[in-house]
DNA sequence: ATGGGGGCCTGCCGGC
DNA sequence: TGCCGGCAGGCCCCCA
């Protein structure tokens, strides 16, 4: 599921029930996710105030009042379920134990935020707050790309002399920090550039152009998300699932849409990854 | 330093 | 109906 726009939707569904609450319970069923959980991770959850709830690139921070942050990674198959009823108390309206939910949160209002993911590639950690940059996880991430940071001039920069396809250097969050298979190809596809073009071959011109395009994409996915969903949640409680339609993802064998173009999208591997684009209007 | 490939896990889907 | 291969939106690590 997750690139930017789904972590900033489950973001805002998790603030809207966590945010000002306290953690009145914290379970935690297995040992690890992709890496063991911090030591005494339920402990040191239980019983903390939510600050705030943050995000950086494709990870969540959740400011507690002890001072620490969990740091989150929805991997590949992380979803974050919301149930439970905000003025009862621990009501039975939770859903039953289902596969895969490794971690539950009860909030002291009732709310019930369940952790569930299949594959384990997610993530979870404790670090002191405001410590992020040197987290290991985010002290390479280069710059938000709906930040100021990120400009036409630094990402010319960072395609000079880069001899990998502009796929893969999208990819790269030390270059731009969030996107993932799916909004690549579809800003490569805004921007008329195909995925297997060379980074540093670029126009410095068409390279500009990519900015303000990867800024659109994400923000029409992360409203599609805003306005899809009741309190960004879906009608089960889960977090960050919305119906959006994309232009070239999974889209093989469709025509083009863009105007005048009569090119048929086509699916390519590249480092094990597909991609997806027209090869008519994509050069 | 850079670029490419393997591996981590489980579930689902299409084809035979 | 059942089995099997291929595929999945992420990211770290190792190797050349």
């Amino acid at each position: 599921m997750p690139e930017l726009p789904e972590v900033e939707t489950v973001r805002r569904g998790l603030a809207s029930v966590m945010e000002g609450g306290t953690i009145a319970r914290a379970e935690v069923r297995r040992p690890d996710l992709r890496w063991p959980f911090p030591d005494g991770m339920a402990a040191r959850l239980t019983g903390q105030g939510v600050r705030a709830i943050r995000r950086r690139s494709k990870y969540i921070l959740i400011d507690l009042a002890s001072g620490e942050s969990l740091l989150v990674h929805l991997g590949m198959s992380g979803r974050m379920t919301i149930s439970g009823d905000p003025l009862g108390k621990f009501v039975h309206d939770h859903p039953t134990r289902v596969a895969h939910d490794h971690v539950v949160w009860d909030m002291a209002d009732g709310t019930r935020v369940t952790f569930n993911d299949a594959r384990r590639f997610g993530a979870m950690d404790l670090l002191p707050t405001g410590d992020e940059t040197a987290h290991p996880l985010l002290a390479k991430l280069g710059p938000e790309p709906l930040g100021n940071a990120f400009n036409e001039e630094v990402l010319i920069k960072a395609f000079q002399n880069r001899n990998t396809p502009v796929k893969s250097a999208l990819l790269d969050q030390r270059i731009v920090a969030g996107l993932g298979n799916i909004y690549v190809c579809e800003a490569l596809f805004r921007a008329g550039i195909s995925p297997t073009r060379k980074a540093g071959k670029i126009g410095k011109s068409r390279v500009a152009s990519l900015v303000p395009i990867i800024r659109d994409v994400l923000t029409e996915a992360i409203e599609a998300g805003g306005s899809s969903l009741r309190d960004y949640r879906q009608a089960d409680g889960e977090l960050g699932y919305f119906q959006h339609s994309f232009a070239v993802y999974g889209q093989e064998g469709q025509p083009c849409t863009r105007d005048g173009c009569t090119g048929t999208v086509k699916r390519i591997v590249q480092s094990g990854r597909s991609s997806f684009y027209c090869a008519q209007c994509q050069r």
